[in-house]
DNA sequence: CTGAAAGCGCTTACAG
DNA sequence: CTGAAAGCGCTTACAG
């Protein structure tokens, strides 16, 4: 920038004003800066600029893993926010592992984004603090924040889960079983919740062999389902706690000769193209992003108050695969 | 930083050595250091040092569509070479929009992101000249830079849809039809470019009326779908050009009589659960974003040279729907 | 082992 | 309409 002034024969605030397009300058002068930033290739350095002026335009958005299906509209919609109110976004993966959550976290806050989308893996967030109290704003989304106080958006798990196992006891089932994801993530204790409930509030016995909670990888899903179908008191019907069990519990369906109903948390690309088709409850992951951002803005802009927390509704899709009858082993 | 070294009762320059861990403090010193860092909330400002050190450890990501599913294996590989790397990613869709990758290109280089990995949109990157001029490592991928000379790693579209197209004509077919993308884009052009080879090689004509590109919307897609099968000389086998319109297409062949083979550009989940299960090229986008990453970073770290294009190959997987023998229309 | 000075590239507040 | 000076929060190069 000095050198550009150097060259147009300007002082350094006149280039600033050019470059900002600031009023109150001659359009000789603004020629003659213009003429100098071409031929010497300026380029502005917003790290300077950031410096000054407090403010980044840029948040960061700290996910489980960009490459699930789920959390690809979520980051969409979080980028439209904040593109419209002119931030740009910076992300990246936790892949469930509590310490890179944090390490990412803290990298972002040292980099000053004005504020945090975050989908936690950990269960202590109180190494955010000092980051809130400097003035960081955090909105949590699809799970809470553990042990501190912070807003989140977040579905209904548990909602959605008692709708669906009641769904199939609606339709004759009584003997169900429930896949999820491992124990201490809140949304898979929430939906485990939903399916305890449902059980409880129809008078039906749970046997520990119909509840299997773990890792979601298509090894041990199967194995799961497998024993569970398999098992002494067979089910005749499966809830999956998340998309990724719902695709491993389709393909050890397809395999069997008895009908097996199932009921899947989330919605997928082409469920209803399978068949039988699948009956799913599905959540807004797009409306979810879109939510959590705003909210964040809203902070930005000002909003003070005490944490809030947002539930979305989730919505039962019948497809097929949830209202098949439980099958008669004769 | 300047607090904390007054209540330490030390220098700046200490202050420095014991947040960068850097050695020559006696350890009574940190203490005292540290304790101030914690009594202040004393955070680091990366943008300050960020101006001091020249590299900014970051690299910026720019991309079509975030919730599109196939750059979520893309984006995520990017992201683990950066992480190895110890950087952090930037990113943004530009929606296709050649002005918004433009936009957000020149924001990630003003914010000096040491690289950028590009999948473009526009038809013109000299915008981009001044910036790789001053140095900012640039690797396209998915499809090349226009009108520049940059590095880029793509698939062998071209390849893969004559393997496609190839298939289907082995199979019996003469009438095939061919859906894809706008043929601006380079993949669009190299895919239909595959398949108009594959039809010469077995000196097939090609009626006008089986090609349509355009936007990959359902609406059009199925449009176009509908009128190859049942205009004057109906195709008898379907290449679909990328996985939204594989998709589209599966959901049009679902609701027909008389079974029409589809070929599918892209593989895709539950592809070998629909019925028939969905042959497609496959190419390998966690792959591409890995090989994209690895060269910007073989860049960053002093690799000269020419410009270099790397094609990654594209694999025929075999399903059922490609091998599904011409239809007799009696 | 420790610190004072200069500077990274901008903007802010002020004065002409 | 224009510019000189100070400062954002750090690091670099040097000296003690």
């Amino acid at each position: 920038m000095k050198d550009v002034a150097a060259r147009a024969g300007v002082g350094l605030k006149t280039v600033s004003r050019v470059v900002n397009g600031e009023p109150g300058v001659t359009p000789d002068t603004e020629r003659r800066v213009r003429e100098a930033i071409t031929a010497l290739g300026f380029r502005r350095n917003d790290s300077a600029r950031i410096l000054r002026k407090g403010r980044t335009a840029s948040i960061g958005l700290v996910l489980e893993d960009l490459a699930d299906p789920f959390y690809g509209p979520l980051s969409r919609a979080v980028e439209e926010v904040a593109r419209a109110h002119g931030a740009l976004l910076i992300n990246g993966s936790s892949a469930e592992d509590p310490a890179r959550e944090q390490e990412l976290v803290l990298a972002l806050c040292a980099r000053r984004v004005d504020g945090l989308v975050i989908i936690p893996a950990g269960e202590d967030h109180r190494y955010l603090e000092p980051e809130l109290a400097a003035g960081v704003a955090t909105v949590f989304v699809d799970r809470p924040a553990a042990r501190i106080e912070a807003d989140a958006v977040l579905s209904d798990c548990f909602g959605g889960s008692r709708a669906a196992v009641a769904h199939l006891i609606a339709h004759g089932h009584r003997r169900i079983g429930f896949i999820g994801d491992r124990p201490g993530i809140h949304t898979a204790a929430e939906r485990l919740r939903g399916y305890r409930t449902a059980m409880a509030e129809a008078g039906l016995p749970v046997d520990p062999s119909w509840i299997s909670l773990g890792p979601t990888d298509p090894d041990r899903v199967g194995a799961a389902a497998r024993s569970m179908l398999d098992g002494p008191g067979p089910i005749t019907a499966l809830f999956a706690g998340n998309n990724r069990v719902t695709v491993t519990a389709v393909r050890v369906l397809a395999g069997r000769t008895l009908p097996v109903a199932l009921v899947g948390f989330d919605d997928f690309e082409l469920a209803d193209l399978l068949s039988p088709a699948v009956t799913v409850v599905a959540q807004d992951a797009a409306r979810l992003g879109r939510t959590a951002a705003e909210m964040l803005f809203r902070r930005l802009d000002g909003a003070a108050g005490e944490p809030r927390r947002v539930e979305l509704p989730t919505r039962l899709i019948a497809r097929g695969s949830g209202e098949i009858p439980p099958a008669d082993r004769g």
